[in-house]
DNA sequence: GCCGTTTTCGGCCCGACTGTTTTCAGTCG
């Protein structure tokens, strides 16, 4: 996930139990483990509490009623002793003995977890023998030469570590989806261009769409007697930062910004966003940005392995290894082998003996699956869906047919309402909904009630020219209503009653961080709950590599939304799709379906530049299972007139 | 610490690369 939580036990609520909610316990329990890496413990007990902290995180329901009904040990990965963790911490707010833990590892030991090429094996040793406990103090004594000479320590590895000190310092954090695909797609191609190489494509979390990227990997098809030419042209690509390793079947690089100079990135970017990620911090992340980069050259009968295995993602993997395995099978980046059929060869020798496998839909096939697509690969329930043959038919960027929540001059946008609406006709949608900022948001200009009607006007004339001249096309005419600290909307009712929809926002995220999960939940709901309410906006205010969300409880929201549609009223759900938001997670796309809650991709569009992101929320929405039916913009535009007028 | 139709112990996915060694430990994906 995004951000950097906060590394102490969550103070429990006041008026438990429970004493805490659901996403308190999932930090707890990743962060055990992280704390037990650092402690030496256990690498399998280690997982477990990773595990744990996984199942949690899919777990729908609510973890107090799992709780009371003792029904936690049902929960796979979840058994006596994680339980009863969880039962403590919950009614009584305590932590036990492991709660010590947070007391026994400085936090800094933590922080140098996130220096590349060094993990919790050499940060022990290092605090163990010379009380290392910061990033500072580990830079000081590395530039002192204290390092080497520790245990299977020598001046090389002194040296890696502080490359790996200023490395992160350079390159912080993950890169947007945005970034990712905009660099990973640019390699690719070269590599797909060099001489020797026969096929390459983009794997990773790139390729499965993850909302944000760590590195990038790129599978080659290369035959053995060429490797070391294709070697060689890799290594001189434009723009390579350092060369991190290279051996005989990868190459690992970072890649600076000359490697891109040709194509200028153009961010859509809002003020509250480039407020969010705090000025100086913005400037140094656009003026040096880079990205680590693997390739792996493979022979060509085993690309499909290689690419399957380099997508992951790694959950995905484990569960593929494991159907393998029940069929007497060995899965792994070079085939698919029989047991009994290679003895001691072992990965590429062992490659002549694999199954076949032209494409990745052969290798699913040998284990009796359908072809999972790449964004559905995170054992998300895929597995058992392909088994059964019960993936879902994925949702296209090209099914959209317009968009509800987009900004104008009116308020903070940089386009007119006829340009945004031109460019709206140019990417053949048939219709375009306005959400300008309301009165509350002084900063984005937000309109007044009187403007309001002002705006009203101009779009239902242009509504009638477009209509005179028998064009499919119509403006729907919403506002991006700010949701109050308490719940309430912006705007008195009468006001908010001439609008086609209401995108209800919340934007004082200070307020709403500061507060407890189930007081935010209360006051969301309470907005829902308005009968004016259309559209849920940005569920969690969260800025991708700028600012965590607020707590909040999305699965009840969803119920609640639900349970209005059953009774008639129309509640969507925004995917905000700014490659700086991506706001409903993907996590929660399935969700908001089986709950009857329809989703929107909406660009929060503040230039005409800025309607084209709406691919990135599509994207998204695949990751999420969504189908066509899901989503309320591919619906014709005629049709939602008979909705929303 | 979790799991189990070879179940209460002995497993827990698998391999490449680097730097340190002279057979391996740590890190990464």
């Amino acid at each position: 996930m995004v951000g950097v939580a906060s590394w102490s036990l969550p103070r429990p609520r006041r008026n438990g139990p429970p004493y805490y909610s659901k996403s308190n316990v999932i930090q707890v329990l990743e962060q055990i483990g992280v704390l037990l890496e650092l402690k030496g413990a256990n690498p399998f007990r280690i997982r477990s509490y990773q595990n744990a902290s996984r199942s949690l995180s899919n777990l729908e329901e609510d973890l107090w009623i799992v709780t009371n009904e003792g029904r936690l040990t049902e929960i796979k990965g979840i058994g006596k002793g994680i339980a009863g963790l969880i039962s403590e911490a919950m009614s009584e707010g305590k932590w036990g003995e492991i709660g010590g833990l947070y007391d026994e590892i400085p936090s800094g030991l933590i922080e140098m977890l996130a220096i590349p090429g060094l993990g919790p094996k050499k940060i022990k040793l290092f605090y163990e023998e010379l009380g290392i406990d910061s990033i500072a103090s580990l830079k000081v004594a590395g530039e002192d030469g204290m390092l080497q000479g520790l245990d299977r320590m020598g001046a090389k590895s002194e040296q890696k570590v502080l490359d790996g000190i200023e490395l992160l310092k350079r390159f912080s954090g993950k890169r947007r989806l945005d970034v990712g695909l905009l660099y990973g797609e640019a390699l690719e191609t070269r590599i797909a261009s060099m001489t020797g190489v026969q096929r390459a494509q983009l794997a990773g979390s790139t390729r499965r769409r993850k909302e944000t990227i760590g590195d990038l990997d790129i599978v080659a098809a290369v035959k053995p007697e060429d490797v070391e030419l294709v070697t060689n042209q890799i290594l001189s690509l434009p723009g390579i930062a350092d060369i991190k390793g290279s051996g005989s079947s990868k190459v690992s690089i970072i890649l600076g910004t000359e490697f891109f100079d040709e194509i200028s990135e153009e961010g859509q970017v809002d003020g509250g966003v480039l407020e969010a990620l705090g000025g100086d911090a913005w400037e140094e992340l656009a003026s040096s940005t880079t990205i680590d980069a693997q390739i792996r050259l493979v022979p060509p009968h085993v690309f499909s392995f290689t690419l399957a295995y380099f997508t992951g993602s790694k959950e995905h993997n484990v569960r593929m290894r494991q159907r393998a395995l029940d069929q007497g099978l060995r899965l792994n980046e070079f085939g698919l082998f029989p047991l009994d059929a290679i003895g001691d060869l072992k990965g590429l020798e062992a490659a002549e003996f694999s199954l076949p496998a032209i494409e990745e839909s052969d290798i699913y096939a040998h284990l009796g699956m359908a072809w999972v697509p790449p964004e559905l690969r995170e054992d998300y329930g895929e597995i058992e869906a392909a088994l059964n043959d019960k993936l879902p038919t994925l949702m296209e960027p090209i099914q959209l047919k317009g968009a509800f929540h987009n900004h104008t001059t009116a308020s903070d946008g940089t386009a007119s309402l006829e340009q945004m609406a031109q460019a709206a006709q140019s990417l053949g949608w048939e219709f375009l909904g306005i959400a300008d900022h309301s009165q509350i948001l002084q900063v984005a200009s937000g309109l007044s009630a009187e403007e309001l009607h002002q705006q009203k006007d101009a779009i239902k004339a242009l509504n009638e020219s477009w209509s005179d001249s028998g064009v499919d096309f119509r403006i729907f005419h919403g506002n991006e209503c700010d949701i109050l600290p308490d719940g309430t909307l912006d705007y008195d009712a009468e006001t908010r009653g001439i609008l086609d929809h209401v995108v209800g926002s919340v934007h004082q995220l200070p307020t709403w961080k500061k507060r407890d999960e189930d007081v935010n939940t209360e006051a969301l709901i309470t907005a829902i709950e308005d009968p004016t309410f259309t559209i849920l906006g940005h569920p969690t205010g969260r800025i991708l590599g700028g600012r965590d969300g607020f707590d909040i409880d999305l699965h009840a929201v969803l119920r609640r939304m639900g349970e209005l549609n059953a009774e008639g009223e129309l509640k969507i759900v925004e995917i905000n799709a700014s490659p700086y938001r991506l706001d409903l997670d993907w996590r929660f796309c399935r969700y908001a379906k089986e709950q009857g809650v329809p989703i929107a991709i909406n660009p929060d569009a503040h230039s005409t530049q800025g309607l084209k992101d709406v691919w990135f929320g599509a994207q998204i929405a695949r990751k999420g299972w969504l189908e066509t039916t899901d989503i309320i913009n591919c619906r014709k535009g005629s049709d939602l007139e008979q909705l929303l007028w």
